[in-house]
DNA sequence: TGTCCGATTGGT
DNA sequence: CCAATCGGACAG
């Protein structure tokens, strides 16, 4: 597939910090081809780090394993994908090794490529409408519970490296939504690109 | 099997 | 501020 560098390997996810491994995603490309080889991609501008079992605010928390989580035990470099609140699915990275249920929530992309397709899945026109959010990105990627599990390196999702941002540009805080984790909600987990349209909330 | 609630979004 | 909407987790 032409056009397809730098796309990122095991040795990216399998790294042991979450925390570095979601700051590093920022500035990233997402990409997910249409089934007819087309690409619609998205420049991450925003994550979120869990570290499970010890964190409270994630699903592998005290090392719960279902059918859901196992996914998170696998080795890093596969795709996390549920779905919540009835109608949205997350989209979120497995790092670290096998049995380390360690992962990114990717929050928002800055559109890229496939952009009239995305606006169409989106029933929006504004690029900042598109994908600014962990629910809005898998709608406009086309992302559902089928791409759970898939490995990063195949050809149906993939990351490919972007140029790297200055400790300046990125900016952290308390993650979203996870006020039922006590003292772990405040932990400063979310990375952003620093004043980004595309970034979720705030 | 029954109940509770969520790593959200968009409209009021 | 709040409804939408349904599967996962867990109690019984």
């Amino acid at each position: 597939m032409t056009g397809r560098r730098a796309v990122l390997g095991r040795a990216f996810y399998a790294r042991d910090d979450v925390l570095e491994v979601a700051r590093d995603l920022l500035g990233c490309l997402l990409v997910v081809p249409t089934r007819t080889g087309r690409r619609v991609s998205g420049r991450i501008v925003e994550t979120e780090a869990y570290r499970g079992p010890e964190d409270r605010a994630s699903h592998a928390y005290g090392g719960r394993r279902t059918a859901r989580t196992e996914t998170m035990y696998g080795a890093g470099g596969t795709a996390y994908v549920y779905f919540v609140y009835g109608m949205y699915h997350q989209f979120n990275v497995v790092t670290n090794a096998a049995d380390v249920p360690h992962a990114v929530l990717v929050r928002a992309l800055e559109p890229v490529e496939g952009v009239d397709l995305m606006r169409r899945r989106r029933g929006r026109a504004r690029p900042r409408d598109l994908a600014s959010g962990p629910g809005k990105l898998c709608i406009a990627l086309g992302i559902d519970r089928g791409f759970d599990r898939a490995d990063l390196r195949g050809d149906r999702v993939w990351i490919e490296a972007g140029a790297a941002l200055r400790p300046r540009e990125i900016a952290s805080g308390p993650r979203v939504g996870i006020d039922y984790a006590g003292d772990w909600a405040a932990r400063p987990w979310r990375f952003w690109v620093r004043d980004h349209p595309c970034v979720s909330v705030r």
